[in-house]
DNA sequence: GTGAAAGCGCTAACAC
DNA sequence: GTGTTAGCGCTTTCAC
């Protein structure tokens, strides 16, 4: 590998000349040539771990997200990755699966590279965040809130939920049950309150199943909600993927929506059918996404105000009426 | 940021010496105590940089995908990182859109960023490979075949793509039509040949549509064959999201497998639907990846045997027969 | 076994 | 506008 003394020796200059015209800073014009030349010729790459180490920042950014299996995810991933490359950062995606060991490890990770800031959704506790943060690296926070005092872009969770619900009860459904996420995780607790607030404190309590964020987790719950005495006559899921698990259950026990009523909170992901039956509220992850990635680019370029939150609509698609037609 | 000279300092030892400490070189023992308590109350952390920019290597993969939103890639990108992770390396995930450009830009940023080793889906010249290869980076493409002498992971799509056609010939299918993927992505022309092999050259020429890797692609292609004068009686494609775009359109039409036969190559992804009906040739994306992950993880311990390629199988479920009551 | 010192490739003062 | 020089934090000879 050429170094930067290699093109300064070559274009007859000193090395500082060199990094200033790759670092755009004043030199004359006929010096400015004969480096790039040089540097062309030599296919110099400057060297970021050198420059890194120098100047104590990169053009990196930290993606931390619970499941790269999950379309929402990876469509948020696209959002943050579009806006970053605009500005001439690289992401680097790290799993988490909601392990606050791995968030941990890769929160210092985020430190021990010099990574210019880090967008997450936070797993579970707070505490590890000041790992970054105390540090005086910028984070922002997507998808899920935290209690530090930081950027956050979010969807309004408990609305959401409530209007999920409520789109069932205008559609003419009465006994409406809830698949919610994991209780620790922050966001589906919202969800769920939502759909409390609609269907109220008299539904049964075995209506609210808690279940894993995946496929199988909203299966099980859906199995254990067909095998109630009081069979409920719609169900809200709190996620997508729960929604796929839901839905699955529902056509092996042959029972097709509207039949009985189903609203997913998110999108059903490359569904094959035209899913028109079903309330869908689109959650939106990609422009989740790209305005975190705006709001950290905004802090990396120095931007010192008091933290912000954002709060993105999310848009209704209703599904059909109770009992119609198919 | 504590550095090695303070906790050096706290310890009243030499900076190698706390060097060699964390680096498990003979210490004596007393010594070591004292120097990793100091570490342990100083919080002291590595600086990777340094130590890259030292040691000339990192603990960091790169892996380069042509569609992040695609779940073979995030099954395969899964494969890759709980294989890396075991090994202590970080991977760092980029999305290259199959565009030759972006692509080099992230063998670049591999080189310059001193990573142990790339793992690729080739999109689409070798040539850009070379930046990587040359300078001596291991590298290991995958899911893609390339004309470079470099270790491969691959299925045998030609093999695949004749299995998902015979089995629709064998559930009593007739005119068997095929979307493949763009001409210029190795792989889809393989399959599309094994197709070939089996439908014979007498197939219609309009029996074969290119689209891009896509659900849109899909459905496009989907159009086109059901207006043809002589319609197919079934199809293959190439890769999963155009199997969803084929299902989304014949869905909308009104027809519903085993009607029209369909054979997927790859999972459908999500599906909300008990897909009985049709034929699937499940890739093994996370073996893909694990498979990939150990070549590499093998040559940057060192390995220097000639370049392996490594063919794994993909399992066929089959749909119903033609015909069959639903 | 341990310390002193050089140097990885770059940038940023500081002189001129 | 340009060159000289120090130094980012670490690892690794080389002596002892």
């Amino acid at each position: 590998m050429a170094t930067i003394y290699d093109v300064a020796a070559r274009a007859g200059v000193s090395p500082a000349t060199v990094s200033r015209v790759l670092n755009g800073a004043t030199v004359s014009p006929e010096k400015a040539r004969l480096v790039r030349d040089a540097a062309a010729e030599l296919h110099y790459t400057p060297n970021r771990t050198a420059r890194r180490l120098r100047s104590q920042n990169s053009e990196l950014i930290a993606l931390l997200i619970p499941d790269i299996e999950n379309p929402f995810f990876t469509a948020l991933a696209r959002g943050v990755e579009d806006r970053a490359q605009q500005a001439g950062f690289s992401v680097v995606l790290c799993n988490t699966d909601d392990d606050p060991v791995k968030e941990t490890r890769y929160l210092d990770i985020a430190n021990s590279e010099d990574m210019a800031g880090v967008i997450l959704a936070p797993s579970a506790t707070d505490g590890d965040i000041r790992h970054a943060t105390d540090r005086g690296r910028p984070v922002v926070a997507v998808d899920r809130k935290t209690g530090l005092p930081i950027d956050s872009v979010l969807v309004d969770n408990r609305v959401v939920g409530a209007a999920a619900t409520r789109a069932l009860v205008e559609a003419g459904y009465e006994r409406i049950a809830c698949i919610a996420g994991p209780a620790a995780i922050e966001g589906t607790e919202e969800r769920s309150l939502g759909w409390r607030d609609v269907v109220g404190s008299n539904a049964p309590a075995n209506y609210l199943q808690h279940a894993n964020y995946r496929v199988d987790g909203g299966r099980e719950a859906m199995l254990t909600l067909l095998a109630l005495p009081e069979r409920p006559d719609a169900v809200v899921t709190t996620n997508n993927l729960m929604g796929v698990g839901a839905l699955q259950v529902l056509s092996e026990a042959g029972i097709t929506p509207p039949e009985l009523g189903v609203a997913v909170i998110g999108d059903l992901p490359f569904s094959t059918f035209s899913p028109d039956a079903i309330t869908q509220v689109h959650l939106p992850a990609r422009h989740l996404g790209t305005t975190a990635a705006t709001m950290l680019l905004d802090r990396i370029a120095g931007d010192r105000q008091p933290p912000r939150t954002v709060v993105l609509r999310a848009e209704l698609t209703r599904g059909a009426t109770r009992g119609a037609a198919r």
